[in-house]
DNA sequence: GTCTATACGGTGATAGAC
DNA sequence: GTCTATCACCGTATAGAC
């Protein structure tokens, strides 16, 4: 049971990640939710860019709590990545290579034409890599570390989801997981008793 | 002196890359390009599909050649790696971040709609990961490893060229520079009697 | 090879009845 | 809050003269 204004942004999300923001329609987007088009402009009276602003902030909401809750079922942070790219994966498969969430494409569509949009889109990206960052720096990675570290794993990320669009194969994503764990090491590990080290 | 269809071409490419496939119109090609629109359907029978196929296709030529050359400047692949995306900042920079070719949201946006489009994408993709792992190779690299270090170079720049146009900052894409030259390290390095290097 | 005119559907958006 | 009708404009694509 969901609002007409849920509903409306909810539909968006989906053909969003499918299509892209110009090849989606308005009359595209009253058709599949079932809304009535009056109620469209009734309940974002921006028009287009403001759905597909709210849009992006909603679907990036969610794709921010799943990282946060999938992060926390690993005290390590390498792992937690891991696992969490690699049940990317599964998911990216099931839904036949479309992600699940419209962030990736609307991004880089819309940072050439609409300023709104692609302030929703950075808004979420910052979001996500705040997320490993914190993820780091609780397992006692330096602050400023932990950034570069969050930066190279948000991209890595986002070039992986793309290429497993293209190919049509959740390879890329799997390989970028096993290569992060190997690669994203703390060079500045916390200090134990047993296990000191001299840099 | 360029004829008309490769000046079609050429400035379908740049409306490609600010842009996107379905914000591009042929109106749009016809009036930038100069080019008669009777001479459109002429050169192009089957399109906007060819047109932006063709279109990516040529880019991608240029894109994988100047690849090669960047790499072949260092015999170190980790270093020229390194020195072809750090120019590649630079570059995207100049160009307000358009990073100068169509590639990477032409082919995130066609996945779902155009095979033909997609195709084109997944051939200059596969040339610019064999680059890579060429590159690789020669340096004494296993073939498998060199695939997966080949793998995610590409995707993480894939991701790198994103989050330095919707950030407007090439900040993503020297950080991932810098990550690469110190992660994408050789796990099996040829054997040399002394402990030579070659500046 | 080029040019003009045009077909026909879809686009985002608005107005006004209910 | 919802619905219908309608706007002006844009999209791709084609036809036929030159």
């Amino acid at each position: 049971m969901t609002s007409t204004h849920d509903q409306i942004i909810l539909v968006t999300c989906t053909l969003l990640e499918k299509q892209g923001y110009p090849a989606t329609g308005l009359n595209e987007i009253v058709k599949e939710s079932g809304a009535p088009k009056g109620s469209l402009y009734y309940y974002f009276p921006d028009g287009k860019e403001q759905i597909v602003s709210e849009a992006v902030l909603f679907s990036g909401k969610i794709l921010v709590e799943r990282l946060q809750t999938e992060l926390a079922k690993h005290s390590d942070p390498i792992q937690a990545i891991y696992e969490y790219i690699m049940r990317l994966a599964g998911k990216v498969e099931e839904m036949q290579f479309a992600a699940g969430n419209p962030l990736t494409i609307v991004a880089i569509e819309a940072a050439g034409s609409s300023e709104r949009i692609s302030q929703a889109c950075r808004e979420v990206y910052s979001q996500l890599q705040a997320a490993f960052q914190e993820k780091m720096v609780s397992a006692g990675m330096a602050v400023s570390e932990a950034d570069e570290r969050a930066r190279l794993t948000l991209a890595s990320l986002e070039g992986g989801i793309l290429l497993s669009r293209v190919y049509r194969t959740a390879d890329p994503l799997r390989a970028l997981a096993g290569h992060l764990r190997d690669t994203l090491q703390n060079s500045n590990p916390p200090q134990t008793e047993s296990a000191e080290r001299h840099p």
